[in-house]
DNA sequence: GACTGCCATCCTACCAGAAGGTAGGTAGAG
DNA sequence: CTCTACCTACCTTCTGGTAGGATGGCAGTC
């Protein structure tokens, strides 16, 4: 039933732990061809060029994102518990050695040099990720459920501005921990204890 | 008086701002000889190898950020006035074109694919920066001058993170006024205006 | 059912250029 | 005479990418 063959399931699962890794310049179509027991050249026959591959990953990435977010969305209502399953999400990939960061994140760091088309599909996440957090705060905050500091915009910003940076650090340290030490207080400090108790 | 001349500066300088852009396998040797002026092999004898070059690089890099804490710490005593000259010194950074990414954030999200010299400095980097900024919460938070939600060192953590992201999505949205937006209630909500007033 | 053409998948074999790096030489300063 | 800084010329390996052929499944048609 499958209108996408396994392989190029396959070569996309594993461009994607390639590029979580080390980024756009930090693996070839030889290293794919290893692991997924392919030729190089059969790589091309289901992506054409390296930019294809990596615009369609990206794009695909997106479309999980958004699906995801707006599932949470439809299983809990709190905003401070769906700000929760995200950062809980991400702390469980980066727990286990699965997908320890988010390639949009990684990518964006190399965005000078990365081909035009991919670097459109990595902003997109940006602002689709910032769009999402903003309409939560805002949310939470007309139900009294958020104590904020600035706007609803730029809480969000902050909030996945931190997220992303302890997904770098937990890397530099090599401490899965980190994350939750850093992400953890992150929500504490949006609704403290006062607020816990659901009126 | 120099004991080195320009010319191995000049590479050092180059390698840099390349590695900014685009990390450690977004940019060769032809690279930076097109830009320096002068032909690959002769950087081979500054730096026998692209390791030596780079381990270099984010040595003198981690000296100079390291000086430039104690140059802080010198000057002004107010350990929320430090924070503020640093997170400030980043904002100008990234609003001029000159340097919009610190090269050891950049290079740890691509830590498991970097040579291992490398790695180490760019850890290095992270233990050094992420101590200074616990020992000014800590001084802080003694002098009661910050309100700290958890311990000076977790709250270092954050701190760190949320620079670093703030980074990362100042790149993404290609807009310089993003760090600002993000790191400008970060200090704001370790001091509280009601603790604004020296006593 | 057998024949046929078609298309998807994967292959071998190749290519040009870029990668990091080496060998060996020259010019100039001390 | 030596040492530093730089050069030309070259090497090997990897890079993304192409050309063209083998296989094999699946229509449609007789």
């Amino acid at each position: 039933m499958s209108n996408l063959s396994t392989t190029s399931d396959d070569i996309l699962a594993c461009a994607r732990s390639l590029i979580v890794a080390g980024g756009y310049n930090g693996f070839s179509y030889a290293d794919i061809a290893d692991v997924v027991g392919i030729r190089k050249a059969s790589i091309h026959h289901h992506f054409p060029s390296k930019v294809d591959l990596v615009r369609t990953l990206v794009a695909r990435y997106r479309e999980e994102a958004e699906a995801g977010l707006a599932n949470v969305e439809l299983h809990e209502s709190d905003p401070l518990e769906q700000l929760g399953i995200y950062a809980r999400y991400w702390e469980a990939c980066i727990a286990d050695v699965s997908a320890p960061f988010c390639i949009c994140a990684l990518l964006a760091s190399e965005l000078p040099v990365l081909p035009e088309e991919v670097g459109l599909e990595v902003r997109a996440h940006f602002r689709s990720l910032s769009a999402w957090l903003t309409s939560v705060l805002e949310r939470g905050a007309r139900r009294g459920r958020f104590q904020l500091v600035s706007t609803p915009r730029a809480e969000a910003e902050a909030f996945m501005a931190t997220v992303h940076g302890a997904m770098l650090s937990a890397r530099a340290y090599g401490d899965p921990k980190v994350f939750g030490v850093v992400t953890g207080p992150l929500l504490e400090r949006l609704a403290p204890r006062s607020l816990q108790i659901r009126p």
